[in-house]
DNA sequence: CGGTATTGTTCAGTGCACCGACGATTACGA
DNA sequence: TCGTAATCGTCGGTGCACTGAACAATACCG
């Protein structure tokens, strides 16, 4: 009796959106590569020799969670790890020459499902969703730290 | 060089939004309850005594992830799990007092927590929010199943 | 210079999400 | 009616995602 309608609440219709993602990610891009293993790639092309934890901030994963792509990317040999001699705590990450063509690869066949994926709308429209999706995503990330300075304290 | 904006892949904002809300969803809502538990429990208080696969259905989860949160909101002893006396392959499920009451108790949180989701946006942003996500979500689910009828066979 | 705090990574635990394969049960058609 | 096909649930495997705790290396401060 008290049930309530699950597609006005963005939580469920992001559930939703993502699922369908990863479905056509599946049959357009690839069966070996996830969005997220593409993501950490692209930051590796975008910015080669960062640590973990930084590409984990570029993407927007944590330390576990990039921890385990990272590990399974250097499993397919798609990246290198190394110490760094400037501080031992770090692992620096660098793309191997397989994991530029793959990145180079996908890039292409990511602009085509994104192309589908976003068919149903209008041009104007997918502008729309851009901008709609990254204010709230980046204002509940903002909720997050609240400690954040916007400033450098003096 | 060949690097990509992220920004502009709706895979990767998809995913973004997902975590934001997950986030405040454990800050705002509830710690044990998970926001798809909590879409199974809404299923079962709109039409108790669904079996499985339907609930499933319902709230877009594949037969094996349902099973998995189905097992734990009967453990937790949110749900009754009962086989169906006319068809031997279905469990019937219905939510007990418990199951009821948590259910209520979370609609006003979520209730709540959305509103804070969403306060970045106007009303009238909200809506095409909405209307985006739905139609772009929706889309991606028809091509999963291209053979499904749009009118019933002769 | 030495001790404490911070930072980067890893590990254990929980939960969501998919696929493919399997066993049990029911439905349908020859 | 009997055997094949479809359906429901389970199981094993892979991968994403978070938390909290542990460990090692570095940084900072008295």
């Amino acid at each position: 009796m008290a049930a309530v309608d699950l597609t006005t609440h963005p939580g469920h219709l992001a559930r939703r959106l993502q699922q369908a993602h990863y479905l056509l990610w599946n049959t357009m891009v690839s069966e070996e590569i996830t969005s997220p293993q593409f993501a950490v790639l692209n930051a590796l092309v975008a910015e080669p020799g960062l640590d973990q934890r930084t590409v984990g901030e570029r993407v927007g994963l944590d330390r576990s969670t990039i921890a385990e792509v990272i590990s399974r990317l250097g499993r397919r040999g798609l990246l290198d790890k190394v110490r760094d001699p400037q501080d031992g705590r770090r692992f620096l990450l660098r793309l191997t020459d397989d994991g530029l063509r793959t990145h180079k690869k996908l890039t292409v066949r990511t602009a085509r499902m994104n192309q589908v994926f976003l068919a149903p709308l209008a041009a104007d429209e997918q502008a729309l969703f851009f901008d709609l999706i990254r204010r709230v995503a980046d204002a509940a990330e903002g909720l997050r730290n609240p400690s954040e300075p916007l400033v450098a304290p003096s």
